[in-house]
DNA sequence: AACCCTA
């Protein structure tokens, strides 16, 4: 069983249909939610830089869920999230005929961050209706239980997600480990607006969770004029480096039961709409743990991420180790370490090799996550991430160099 | 820009 995924683009959010129960919520009103983070930052909206022109609202996607609560007594839910990341959340009405509603989420965006308050939304919102389905004590017990969310997207936007011959959602499946895929149109929930697709990721939580922020960030991507890079400064200031990479998670873990404080800014200069449905689906397991620390780890270090440089080939190297926290953050262990090697855009043929062959094997032989990220706009670089255990990302280190040295394209 | 992936 897979789980199809569509996105389609339209200007007009799409409607989702949620099932009828979306407003019955366990939690009683004034207590606070789990799930929701500690409140906004305070501070953290004053200095916003805002050199990037605003641009108009971009439709993304929405969220359906079948009978978990992810509105709150009174909207309580609803409103904690948005206050947390600064984005506006739509819950459409309920449509006839169709169990799922549609969730509209929009903010503004900044394209010189890497930060986006929309796909923070988009992750919050997804982790609140996981947590609403195991409140209702759906049966999530199960190891491999999948979870699955939908992210409605304007048709004519899906090619970002799919790529030539399909090379970028098969880059996310695998990068990702979650099943994504575009659902064929007579299975699209009648909440989505024809003019929309589907998009649909299952599998487990966390890859699900992963897959989800890897389809928002190109989406996001996808919004901002590309320049394309001719050398000349389309590049901005040094001043606003992107904090983190553009698909990689730059959330508050808080929304998981942990509370780090990550100095996130809030650089909203441009509106985005994400919408995204989730099913009904199973649910995390060992969800009394954090789920996939490793995912959090370079989160944990937000606030420090060093930035070593060294040569590799004629790219740089930025390494940061990684946490993995023990139960209850009593101890801290290095066990995972994260590595970005940031290669020029005219060496990227030998790093995904022939039909990405070369990707798939330094996966394979090293046993370490590596996700090749789309270039800046105006940059011709790219990163890529590596990470794992020491050994792994060290032999994917080793291996993406071979690979660049000998021009194995 | 990508365009039809998966089963």
């Amino acid at each position: 069983m897979y789980w199809l995924l569509r996105k389609r683009f339209s200007l007009s959010p799409a409607a989702f249909k949620i099932a009828h129960q979306l407003i019955d919520e366990k939690t009683s009103g004034s207590q606070p939610i789990k799930a929701i983070p500690q409140g906004p930052l305070p501070g953290l909206h004053r200095d916003l830089p805002q050199r990037s022109s605003i641009l108009p609202p971009m439709p993304s996607g929405s969220v359906t869920y079948g009978r978990w609560c992810v509105i709150g007594r009174g909207g309580t839910i609803v409103k904690a999230l948005q206050d947390e990341t600064g984005a506006s959340i739509n819950v459409a009405a309920p449509v006839a005929g169709c169990d799922e509603r549609l969730i509209t989420i929009t903010a503004m965006e900044n394209p010189e961050s890497r930060y986006s308050p929309t796909q923070n939304a988009v992750i919050l919102v997804f982790n609140r209706s996981i947590e609403a389905g195991i409140e209702k004590g759906l049966d999530l017990g199960s190891k491999g239980s999948p979870v699955s969310a939908r992210v409605v997207v304007p048709s004519n936007q899906v090619g970002c997600l799919l790529g030539k011959g399909g090379i970028i959602i098969s880059e996310m499946r695998n990068a990702t480990g979650a099943g994504i895929s575009i659902i064929a149109h007579e299975q699209v929930p009648k909440c989505a607006s024809e003019l929309d697709e589907v998009v649909q990721i299952t599998g487990e939580f966390v890859c699900v969770q992963d897959a989800l922020y890897n389809v928002t960030g190109r989406l996001r991507d996808n919004l901002f004029p590309s320049r394309i890079s001719n050398g000349a400064g389309t590049r901005s200031s040094s001043s606003l480096i992107p904090e983190t990479t553009p698909y990689e998670r730059a959330i508050d873990p808080s929304s998981l039961g942990w509370h780090t404080s990550v100095g996130v800014p809030h650089n909203f200069n441009r509106h985005t709409t994400l919408t995204q449905s989730i099913d009904h689906h199973g649910l995390p397991y060992g969800y009394d743990h954090p789920p996939s620390p490793k995912l959090w780890a370079s989160q944990t270090l937000g606030g420090v991420n060093p930035r070593n440089v060294m040569d590799v080939g004629r790219g740089l190297t930025s390494v940061k180790s990684s946490l993995e926290l023990g139960s209850g953050g009593r101890s801290a262990i290095v066990t995972n370490t994260t590595v970005e090697i940031v290669v020029p855009e005219n060496v990227i043929g030998s790093v995904y090799g022939e039909n990405g062959s070369n990707l798939t094997r330094l996966r394979q032989i090293s046993g370490a996550k590596v996700v090749v990220h789309e270039p800046l706009p105006g940059a011709n670089e790219r990163t890529v991430v590596i990470s794992g255990t020491p050994d792994e990302t060290q032999a994917a280190q080793s291996l993406l160099q071979a690979f660049i040295l000998t021009g194995t394209s």
